[in-house]
DNA sequence: ATGAAAGCGCTAACAG
DNA sequence: CTGTTAGCGCTTTCAT
């Protein structure tokens, strides 16, 4: 309850009868200072439960020490799985995050990055909401130097450091698979394709049925958000194609799962009469019946990979401008959803 | 790219030809400044691309604006709501927040408070690892007057705040759910019952049993970790048992999952020949097959009502030395894994 | 309605 | 190896 006063330097350079100058020296470690009172100043501050006053520290040297952390949501294990990434890494540099999410909001997110601005984040991490169509929310970054890494949700184009997997790849290989199953007519249920992780697995959706011979079908494109409601009426459109599919490709686990039981309620068999492909590698994806074929895809690896590219710019030793893409593997994870032909 | 000079209130008042005083409380909207300088603050500020300097402003007044969060892990819906809903009500009373999680280890608990104390936040909420013995790692923030509130993995007995749910009811109801589906012989997989949550619910499930004159059976109650691994251990445990269990009563959604696909992959018919009641009301349960029988458990409201308890204290408008216990309401989600009997 | 001045706690340049 | 000093940008008495 006693709200004591806070201890300061000055309390113990006067304790010790040195100046609060050695003392902040030796509480850094600075070489400058004898062990013995280095030793004297760690033992005095220990038991007089100082504790450094961050914001003098910070004002004096004009740096945060904080990073920024924009997420577009973080309801997927992916998405924890790149904040525990980021954690790992900026802890250990001494860095604090400031989470922000934008809920997929393109006007959050402007007013989180607006709000990260003011509160003078020495660097930002940042991943796309769905609607976001241009970066003008960064500029003010940008202008002052303050350097942000893109990860997974990302505008390809600019020339900025982004974080992402291959996803024209991962399409390809998505529906290759479901090809190399015997599959002949593919569709593929994902989200607005201005989104460049979409129009991406798009292109390699794209690009596996045209080196098969398979023609593209427009009609055999659903484009939604990632709602279980999106899932159960992408699910309900595919019903209604005539032929039926024989294969989907789906950008997203959940949904991807939501589909899987919507179909087999109307009495599809996964995989005989459809196979599916996900994307994300979910917990999920092995609880469900059938188990889920989907795309692996490294979160905790990308969320360090961000922040070690960040952390060491901030520290000079890398360039951020030097290194524009990054892009980090990812793999096929075959599950019985996409098996017509048995284990392969 | 150009590192311009930070714009400080005192650019602004030379500018004017004003005093930095006038600037600062223009910019707080203090009403002893007439309309007309205010005005002509607020748009100087703006044209010059003024930011506040928090630091400079923290260390005058002595508050970080900070509050810190101790969450035991962030990997269930459960937890990521929690988040949204103190994320809402912290930000918009214009506070921070540091999130730091203890991947359910004590030990990273302690250290995680610590840092949280060095930082000064002004306030936390906590949420025990399920090792978390004694609550000795706070007692630095308790004797500094730092408020606490601590929500779902408590310390029951001590005189702290706590936002629970009623955890003892919520294993009655659960387990009575199953008497009343005609089980007589129900298992209990669940956690370390060192920790509140599951020793509350423990007692609930024992006093169902006891009312409905069913023998307690230790040797029906599973303690496992709530890992992948430790649910299909349990269940192999289940299977092993003789005579089998009719029921089961699992205080996680993720391991009953789990349970569920092990004891189908044996034979076992859900809910015919035993039947499941989770814990959480995880997406999950929707989506695997049979759909599970859940407690929900509001998150988001939890997450809110903790955040605005503290704040509340925090502006004095409160004072959580009142309010020991917060009680969240909860009800049993009823779902095809738990029906025996047809829908009820 | 506004200004002058002190000080929050720390660090860095300079001096010794 | 250690001390002196100034100042980071803001708020807040006390004056006027």
């Amino acid at each position: 309850m006693a709200n004591e006063k806070e201890v300061t330097i000055y309390d113990i350079a006067k304790k010790l009868k040195i100046s609060p100058a050695t003392v902040s020296r030796g509480l850094h470690n600075n070489p400058a200072i004898s062990k013995i009172t280095k030793k004297k100043i760690f033992e005095t501050a220990e038991e007089m439960g100082y504790r450094t006053n961050h914001f003098a520290r910070n004002l004096r040297q004009q740096q945060t020490k904080t990073i920024g952390v924009i997420m577009h949501e973080l309801n997927s294990s992916f998405m924890t799985s790149v904040l525990a990434g980021i954690e790992k890494i900026t802890t250990e540099a001494g860095y604090d995050i400031i989470i922000a999410h934008s809920s997929e909001s393109a006007k959050k997110e402007a007013a989180n990055a607006k709000n990260l601005f003011h509160k003078r984040v020495d660097g930002l991490i940042a991943s796309l909401a769905v609607d976001t169509a241009d970066l003008d929310h960064y500029k003010s970054f940008i202008n002052k130097g303050i350097p942000i890494v893109f990860f997974d949700r990302v505008e390809q184009n600019g020339n900025n450091t982004v974080v992402i997997i291959d996803n024209a790849k991962c399409g390809y290989i998505a529906t290759k698979h479901l090809i190399d199953q015997g599959c002949k007519r593919i569709a593929h249920i994902t989200s607005s394709l201005t989104r460049n992780v979409y129009s991406e697995r798009y292109k390699g959706y794209q690009q596996a049925l045209a080196e098969n011979k398979i023609k593209i079908d427009e009609s055999l494109l659903i484009i939604s958000d990632l709602s279980e409601k999106a899932g159960i009426e992408a699910a309900a459109q595919i019903l209604k194609m005539k032929p039926r599919p024989d294969g989907i490709f789906i950008t997203n686990d959940f949904v991807a799962a939501v589909c899987i039981r919507t179909l087999k309620e109307a009495g599809i068999k996964i995989p005989e009469d459809i196979a599916i492909v996900g994307f994300n590698n979910d917990a999920i994806g092995k609880l469900i019946e059938p188990a889920l074929t989907t795309i692996n895809y490294p979160g905790n690896d990308m969320g360090e990979i961000a922040a070690r590219n960040l952390i060491n710019h901030l520290k000079g030793v890398s360039n951020l401008e030097q290194t524009n893409t990054i892009i980090v593997r990812s793999d096929l994870v075959i599950r019985k959803s996409s098996l017509k032909k048995g284990v392969s």
